[in-house]
Order: structure tokens, then C-alpha cells, then sequence
DNA sequence: GTTGATTCCGAAAGCGCTTTCGGTCTAGCG
DNA sequence: CGCTAGACCGAAAGCGCTTTCGGAATCAAC
């Protein structure tokens, strides 16, 4: 199988390679005849251009890398895939390529960048859920390569970044839960070196000031983002004294736990307590009793969030590229009224 | 920032462009000595070689790509997610790239399909859940690209495959349920032009058989892999005049929906009409009541997929490379014994 | 019919790396 | 001391494409 080259085009219409490529790719200079007898034979051997040769010479890669969470089983979450859909589906309808990188561990992470960076693969890189300090993000800066963040670091003005506004979420989630009557609140949160973690449960407490509401040590819980973590979290809360009627969930996951947890100790979820979760998983649907949860207004984020990258590659500030959504309560059936006593 | 190429260390170290080369790849014809100096500045100067070039010299890619099946949101669902982690993280060990590609649209596949095999992006591919007759795996095969499918079509001799036998697991589900006393067990399978999707009803077909129970159209339903269609092929059987005791689901997401319209129809899923669904999902423990299912062993699939593959790469032949996995019942709450009538 | 402007295309120089092919230099042998 | 083998490295030719530059050909206009 003849390997079907510029040369050989060039050969076979009897003109020069340059010509050929010119022709191909549209420029001015090329007489409408010429272009069309080119396409048409590079149409009839199935020309198709070699990506490494053309990007080794335009010096542009046409590619975007998602980097993927340090984490292992990241990819399991199903914000990554929604994540990557929208990403691939964006970046087909250009023709970009969707390079998904993962560090094979957390201490390769940083030279993971770094090639990245420097290697000419990737014209720009997407990460999600950013550490507080967060190096891959001075390794981008550094490196100067483009690049957006799915969350936010804690300082996040010279940078673009696509979020969901948590802090506010969980403030609000108080409220909700506070105007059903709920004055013991618990929260199960998520580990606070990540800014998400962080901003959660600031907002919960900012939610318990709003709301009157005195906090309690006893009923923070920071755990991992598992189901298991989360039940293991509320029976221990349960068995408190003065167990909290009310538990709000960083993630959708430990929310499942929590529900599982609850049902364990003998208790209704949503009537003796409630829980609400985070994330707006659709399989909250079918958990007993449905889970009510906020929700990421996620179903697009993976295309806007490709379509700022790609504007900031075209040479867009990055600092013009920062957005901040709001989440959006779904209720089903895990919040209740708190129960007279 | 001054790109640091291999004319920029052979110039900083006073020797050949190509003895870097020749020194970073460990070629045995450089002297110890340089080749330490060599990488000690390569070192020293964040040396990465630009990928482009490389692959454009060597002509090999170091890198595969995952073919996204066609539907979209397929992403999002987890076998998906769990096989993209196993190929990223096994490539990653090997410093290799995951391309995740997906064609704008079902009829741009046949082009996606060869862009990619003549592109020379990549040195393989793999592909997910093929249709019993699949146009990929021709076009693959006619480019002459190491490829290998997770799932198989009808005629799978000559090509290499990773599978989870659903004949035998559906066989054996019926089995499972006849032991408990039903006899009026219903399939909600999926589309059967998806081989996995015929594969699994003759399975059911062959479990009927083998357990002397009559076949009954009515009670099977081909419907999309969905909790929602689930749901209504179930509401649909359940209203039947003599309505099935047990359903027999091809993936667990429609399982989900099964027990949602069971519950619906004020029937308890587990006691009155049981429910065995197909994947293994996590997210299974926490339905209501736990569902029963059968897991595909997929945990590390990823990682044995891109090892074959790899090994095709190297020149293996694809036929040695086919393996056939039983799927291992997860025993939770939603199938029991038939009730005496 | 000469000039000037256009249009179109060929030639050639890279992009940054790999790899082959010799050539030089040292060491080892007779 | 001359010769042969290695050991080690420099030079140069690509890999397949893009892009600049200038030249040839065409055309209009004076």
C-alpha cells in the first residue's frame, strides 16, 4: 500500500508539491481550475495529510489535552465524562484532537505538565477541580501555555476558569434546609486541600451565620468523595447525642452513603432526616428515597468550556475567560420538614 | 522564552545535533561519558523533544486512540469511563498518548475512521460495543491498523477482541431465576443491532430452553438502554394479564428503571417481581431494594486491552489475541423467590 | 509594442528530530 | 613501529508538510 504523500500527488498532477498544498489548503494564489483538479485527485486516492509533518511545520497542534485529575478512578466520576463529551464532541466539530493525559502518579504530575508544555503536542490544556495552591496551574502559567481550569485555585484572577458558584450553593442549601425548620445541620464534606472542598464548607458555615444558626465541630465531617466515606460519616453522627436532623453533602456519592446510612440505623431518610446532596447526579433518581440535590448546570460546560479554551489559543486574555455559574436545586424526596420533637 | 531544541544543546555542549540525539536515545555507540554530559544539560535545559518531529522521523506514533461509539452520551456511561482509565493509565506507564475521538455524526464515522488510520497520528485503535455487521472494524482492518474491539460482531475470527461472554450470563440468569420458581421470566433487552444486544436475548432464548420454559414474544421488550425505557417496557409487561414474576434486564441502567415502574405499580421489586440486571454497576447497591446483577469483571479491562493491543502494535497477530471473560453474579436484593400464587 | 500590474505556479528553505554512513582517533596486536 | 579494530562522533540526508520568494506568463492600458 502506496503511502499517498504530497510527492505523490504532485507527481501523479504533473506539479509541484508546494503548488499541491497550496491547493489544498485554499490559498488565493491557486487558480480555481487548479484547485479543483487537485482536490479532485487527492479526493480519488484518499490524500490525507500527515498530522505529524503538518503540525511540525505550521507549529500548531490543533489539539487540546485534558489533564486528567491526580487522583486514580477520577475518570469513574461522572462529572469527568460529561466533562470530556462535551469536549470531544466540540473539538470534532473543528477537527481538533482530544489528547487525555494522566500522570501515572501524583509525583509525575508536574513533569507530566511539563511535556505537555514543551513537547508541541497540545495547543492548549484543560484541568479539572484545582488544589487550593495548585502547581499545574504555575506550570501552565509558566510554560505559557494556554489553558482553562474547570474550578477554581484560590487565586484565580489571572487565569481563565469555568465554575460553579459552591460557596453560594451551600449557602443557600442552609437556607433551604433551615426554613423547613432544620436547626441541626450537619455537613460531610469534601478533603479541604481542594478549593471546591474549601468553598463548600465555607458556605455552609456562612449559611449557619445567615440562618442564626450556632456551629457545631461535632457534625463537620471531612471525608473522601466515596459512598463508603459518607455512610461511615452519618452513622457516626447518628450515634451523637444530639444527632443532627439535616445532612449536607459536598457530593452526590457520599450522599448515597448517607441515605444508606440513615435507612442502617433504623431512620427515614427524608422524613426523620434529610439529606441533600451535591452534583445533580441523574441516578439520585432512582436511590431510596430519591435524592434532592443541587445540581451542576453541567450538561454544556464541556463545550464552553472547550469554546473559551480555543478563543484564549487564538490569542484571547485569559482573564476575559472566566465564568461562574450558579447550581440549581432538583427536588425529589430526601428533604423533609424537620419533625416536631 | 527560547524554545530549547537539539540545535540548541548540541550547540550548547559544542558537539552534533545528531550525537545528542544519538546520546539522549541511548545509543550504544556514544561514549559514557557524553552520554551523561549530554543528559545532564538536557537536564539542566528542561529538554522535551518536540513529539511532532519525533513521530514524523520515526514514522511510529506512541500514542492510540479510543474510538467513541457513535450514540452520543456514551461517554458518560461507566464501562466507557472505567476502559478509558485502564488504556490512559497503561499508556501512561509506557509515555504513550490516548487519543479519545468521536465523529461529529454517525455518517462521518467512515471518514473519522480513515483520517485517523492515514493521518499517522496514532499506531492503533480501539473500539467499543460494535453493531453485529460493523463498518469501523472493515475499515480498520482494509487500513491495515492494529486495532482491537472490546466487544465482537458476528464474524470475529480474524480480528482481536476483549468480551464478556453474554450468552452464557444471560443463559445462566435465566437459570438463576428458574431455580427460584419462575416461570414467567421477561427480557428488556437492547437494540440487536448491537451484537451484545442479540448476544444477550439468545442467551435468554437458550436459558428458556435449557429450563423447559415456553417462550412468550409478549413479554420481551427491545428498547433503548435507558432507566426511562425501562421503565415503561416494564409498566407495559407489568399490566399484562398474567404478568411476568421476574425481569431479566440487558444493562443495569434499565434494570433501575424496572424498579422504579415496579414500585410504581405498588409492587414491591425483590419480593413480588424480581429484577436481574447486567454491568455490575456500582451505583447498584443503592437503588431501592440493591439491585441484583450480573458484573462484567471489568475492573483492570482497560489495562489488559491496551497491553494486546500494544502487543499487535509490536507485531503480534491479532487472532492470538482474543479473550473471553464470564460475567460474576453481584448478589443483592431484587431477586428472590417466585411468591406462591 | 512597451510597461506595469496581476495571476499563477515552481523552487527551495525550513520545522526538529532520527539514522545511516563514514571518518578520525585511540588502543591493541604482531 | 606499522596495521587493524573498535570506539566514538560529525555530516548529511531525509520524514512530509508549509510558506516565502521570485519568475514566467498573461493581460490591460498607454
Amino acid at each position: 500500500m502506496q503511502r499517498v504523500s504530497l510527492k505523490f500527488l504532485a507527481k501523479e498532477l504533473g506539479i509541484a508539491e508546494g503548488t499541491v498544498s497550496r491547493a489544498l489548503n485554499d490559498y488565493p494564489d491557486i487558480s480555481e481550475a487548479t484547485r479543483e483538479r487537485v482536490k479532485e485527485v487527492a479526493k480519488k486516492f484518499n490524500y490525507k495529510a500527515n498530522q505529524n509533518a503538518r503540525r511540525l511545520a505550521t507549529g500548531v497542534a490543533e489539539a487540546v489535552a485534558y489533564l486528567m485529575p491526580p487522583n486514580t478512578h477520577a475518570i469513574s466520576e461522572p462529572f469527568v465524562s460529561q466533562l470530556l463529551e462535551g469536549l470531544g464532541s466540540s473539538l470534532a466539530k473543528r477537527g481538533g484532537d482530544l489528547l487525555v493525559v494522566q500522570a501515572s502518579s501524583p509525583e509525575t504530575e508536574a513533569e507530566t505538565v511539563e511535556k505537555l508544555s514543551s513537547s508541541g503536542k497540545v495547543s492548549g490544556v484543560v484541568i479539572s477541580r484545582p488544589y487550593k495552591e495548585d502547581r499545574r496551574i504555575e506550570l501552565l502559567k509558566k510554560y505559557n501555555v494556554p489553558f482553562i481550569v474547570h474550578g477554581r485555585s484560590v487565586n484565580s484572577e489571572d487565569y481563565a476558569w469555568y465554575d460553579v458558584d459552591g460557596e453560594k450553593a451551600f449557602h443557600d442549601g442552609v437556607g433551604i434546609l433551615a426554613e423547613l425548620g432544620h436547626q441541626n445541620i450537619a455537613f460531610i464534606g469534601a478533603p479541604t486541600d481542594y478549593n471546591f472542598g474549601q468553598m463548600r464548607l465555607d458556605g455552609y458555615r456562612r449559611g449557619l451565620a445567615s440562618n442564626n444558626l450556632t456551629l457545631d465541630e461535632a457534625i463537620i465531617k471531612i471525608v473522601d468523595m466515596s459512598d463508603d466515606a459518607g455512610a461511615a460519616a452519618t452513622a457516626k453522627m447518628l450515634g451523637l447525642p444530639h444527632p443532627p436532623t439535616a445532612i449536607l453533602c459536598a457530593t452526590d456519592t457520599q450522599a448515597f452513603g448517607a441515605l444508606a446510612a440513615i435507612r442502617e440505623a433504623g431512620l427515614t431518610p427524608g422524613i426523620e432526616v434529610s439529606v441533600l446532596g451535591y452534583d445533580g447526579l441523574d441516578f439520585g433518581k432512582h436511590t431510596n428515597p430519591p435524592l434532592t440535590t443541587m445540581a451542576q448546570p453541567q450538561s454544556h460546560s464541556g463545550e464552553e468550556i472547550c469554546d473559551m479554551l480555543l478563543a484564549i489559543i487564538d490569542g484571547g486574555n485569559p482573564v476575559d475567560y472566566q465564568e461562574l455559574r450558579s447550581a440549581i436545586l432538583v427536588r425529589r424526596m430526601s428533604v423533609g420538614p424537620v419533625r416536631p420533637q
